[in-house]
DNA sequence: ATGCACCCTGTAGCAACTCTAGGGTCAAGG
DNA sequence: CCTTGACCCTAGAGTTGCTACAGGGTGCAT
């Protein structure tokens, strides 16, 4: 299978899977005679494994991670856990964040009484707290 | 003023008000004999607004925006209010995007039974659709 | 005069790709 | 036989928003 072909079965672009390579998430398949990277079932299963983890949100170090761990085939699987539950952790943390800012940044357009520039509340909101 | 203390006015650091003035979001100040840049009061007062819309969230080209807006001051207001309408939406979609991120990270959490790698349902279901 | 906190410039690095330039390979059609 | 077009190759720069050096200069107090 050639790259193009990879890249299409597992939506992802040639480009990225050459860096994958490059970083050593995947390892460099066999060449063709004509210089043309080579794969096989085994690279499609582990670049198929990093791209659901990475639409999971987890980072290339992660990923790194998990990869390694299932090389294990016979650890525990408690360490597997444990990167699922940190990653849980934070993405609760960026939805409370980002909660948090919605509420602030629709206060503020709610105030916008569509006048000038010169009394606009979004912009007086924006500036500095009084002291300047 | 030097860069210092408006650092420390606005919780900036040092370096991001100098790289803020590289790209043209910060006017260059003024510079005392030891070429130290000298700032007043409307530097603080840009860099707050910089601030504070990046902490909700804005992105610098979005601040440029708003900067540019709020420097008409008899422009109308509308034009702001899309900008923020348009974030508000981004953080919308953000949100939801992390629920669902959120969802399905939990259910796969909640399958792990903490056997052995092998027959973990984590790495199971980050493997490949079956097909390889 | 010497130490220290502060300032300067310029450059490189981070994540995680994405894109471009400038080429080579391979199969099909005229 | 030769060209066209789709594909592939490498190396390097660009993206966003900073952050962190390295290697120096300034200004004030001791």
């Amino acid at each position: 299978m050639q790259i193009g072909e990879l890249a299409r079965s597992t939506a992802t672009k040639v480009e990225t899977i050459r860096f994958y390579e490059k970083i050593g998430l995947l390892p460099a398949p066999a060449r063709t005679e004509g210089n043309y990277r080579d794969y096989g079932h085994a690279h499609l299963a582990r670049l198929s494994f990093v791209r659901r983890a990475r639409d999971l949100g987890f980072t290339l170090d992660q990923v790194r991670a998990l990869l390694a761990l299932s090389d294990e085939r016979d650890g525990s699987c408690g360490a597997v856990d444990a990167v699922a539950r940190m990653h849980l952790a934070e993405i609760d943390r960026k939805i409370a964040d980002l909660r948090a800012l919605r509420r602030e940044l629709d206060d503020l357009i709610g105030q916008c009484s569509q006048g000038s520039i010169s009394t606009c509340r979004i912009i007086e909101a924006l500036g500095p707290a009084e002291a300047a």
